[in-house]
RNA sequence: GGAGAGGUGGCCGAGUGGUCGAAGGCAACCGCCUGCUAAGCGGUUGAGAGGGUAACACUUCUCCGAGGGUUCGAAUCCCUCCCUCUCCGCCA
């Protein structure tokens, strides 16, 4: 959600963000709506006024034993009145409330203008696509009964993935391995619910542009959370932090639920794009003016756990066109995959300013006084587990088909070779 | 799932339908006092949305879990829902 004085003082950036962001832009509507909001509320809080200080008067009268019948029906008309503005009132407020949750968040001046992936700017790039010197094969092959894609799908339909064996051993150490890591460098580690509400949703942006991208339990109006990012970033809504408790950093394991609605057919093959993903996400609550400060550090450690794997890696910084609906600024960190001989996206982390904060009213009160302020909310993940498999598979394979464990993998799976 | 209790300001906690945004306490902050500290004394300290201002000041309305209702007037009465706690049942 945008601040409602940018909302009025600056409709031609917001017109540019949405443009950028390719999103309907209806801030002509909300201008009228705004003003026609503040009229109302002049009004009613007009005769709210006068109705206070009227019913003090009767209170007055009573007491000294007069009669108050005059100021009783006076009264009785004005109540009238209000309840009528009031209706209108919070209609408009409604109306205005639901248009404002369709503005993108504006990107970051120095975002490379872009329509997609295309305009997006390489900023670093560690380590070589290694040189295999034979023809390399992809994941699904490699793997063989250890993705276990005919189960799968005999459970839950297509698109679930179903890993047996030592590449579920694997999974499971990873996601360990991961949180660990995170953990050393400061994160508290949370374990959250999977489930959450219509309003956490809508809290980190997912409603209502994505609303059909995710899972819905309809009895119960739950929905499954499609990024940790969800659960993590409403551990803080509705509150008023002190500045002293800042920054927040915190760090949990979630399956990620995804419809893709819309996406069949586009590198949909393997552990690619699925329904179901386990992933590792971060999250950090800011003062605003530590947030690119943060931004760096988190996109840094991302990357230290990346050469920490020996997969190489680029870090890409994504285009305003892009660029998600929520997010002022977001790095990618793709990982190389030699089977598909491509670059695999396993991390965005992305700086929301005060957007979702505004959204979720995550607030802190400044040392120094004065009212809340919004503070700046941040994410990325660290990482997502099926590509990190997929390439980890794909890049470390021998012409025989065994696969080579990197060292710190060795070390915890106990054996030099997932397949060997 | 059944029965009961409760949800009030940063926290604790009071509140006969009519100056209640809310007593009292704690905490925090600012003074005073004191050799220092403590104690004591005095004062200040909630949020949101408007108006107003260069910015303050000032000012209006709203908010006592949420939403409805009754009433001239609701923290206070009625209804619905949500959440927390206790007991029982069920269950991984």
């Amino acid at each position: 959600m945008l601040d409602r004085k940018l909302l009025r003082g600056e409709p031609d950036a917001v017109r540019e963000a949405c443009e950028a962001k390719r999103e309907p832009c209806r801030i002509d509507e909300w201008a009228r709506l705004d003003e026609r909001r503040r009229g109302l509320l002049v009004q009613v809080e007009n005769l709210r006024a006068e109705r206070n200080t009227a019913s003090e008067l009767v209170a007055e009268l009573r007491k000294k034993g007069q009669d108050a019948a005059e100021q009783i029906e006076r009264n009785r008309s004005l109540a009238q009145a209000i309840k009528d503005l009031d209706e209108q009132l919070r209609n408009a407020d409604e109306a205005l409330e639901s248009l404002e949750l369709t503005f993108p968040n504006l990107p970051d001046a120095d975002v490379p203008r872009g329509r997609d992936s295309s305009a997006n700017l390489q900023l670093r790039a560690w380590g070589e696509p290694p040189d295999l010197g034979f023809q390399p094969r992809q994941h699904v092959e490699l793997l063989g009964s250890l993705f276990d894609q005919d189960a799968a799908a005999r459970i839950s339909g297509a698109n679930f993935i179903l890993l047996r064996g030592e590449c579920a051993r694997l999974q499971r150490i990873l996601i360990s391995w991961m949180i660990d890591f995170h953990r050393r460098a400061g994160y508290e580690e949370i374990w959250p619910p999977f489930l959450a509400l219509p309003s956490s949703m809508r809290a980190t942006g997912q409603i209502p542009k994505l609303a059909d991208d995710m899972y819905l339990i309809e009895n119960d109006q739950l929905y499954l959370v499609p990024t940790g990012e969800v659960p993590l970033t409403n551990i803080c809504s509705d509150t008023v932090l002190e500045e002293t408790r800042l920054p927040l950093a915190l760090t949990a394991y979630t399956p990620c639920f995804r419809r893709e609605a819309g996406s069949y057919g586009r590198e949909t093959r393997g552990l690619n794009r699925v329904h179901q993903f386990e992933k590792v996400e971060l999250v950090r609550i800011e003062r605003p003016d530590r947030s690119d400060k943060a931004h760096e550090e988190m996109v840094a450690h991302v990357e230290s756990m990346l050469r920490a794997l020996e997969l190489p890696y680029r870090a890409m910084l994504l285009s305003t066109g892009d660029l998600s609906f929520a997010a002022a600024r977001c790095v990618d960190l793709e990982i190389w995959a030699a089977g598909q001989g491509a670059w695999l996206e396993v991390s965005s982390v992305s700086n929301f300013r005060d957007f979702q904060a505004r959204r979720a009213r995550i607030r802190y009160r400044p040392s120094s006084g004065g009212k809340p302020v919004p503070v700046h909310t941040l994410n990325g993940s660290g990482l997502a587990l099926p590509r990190l498999i997929l390439a980890l598979v794909e890049n470390n394979q021998l012409p025989d088909g065994r696969i080579r464990l990197p060292a710190i993998l060795a070390e915890l799976m106990g054996a030099e070779f997932l397949i060997g």
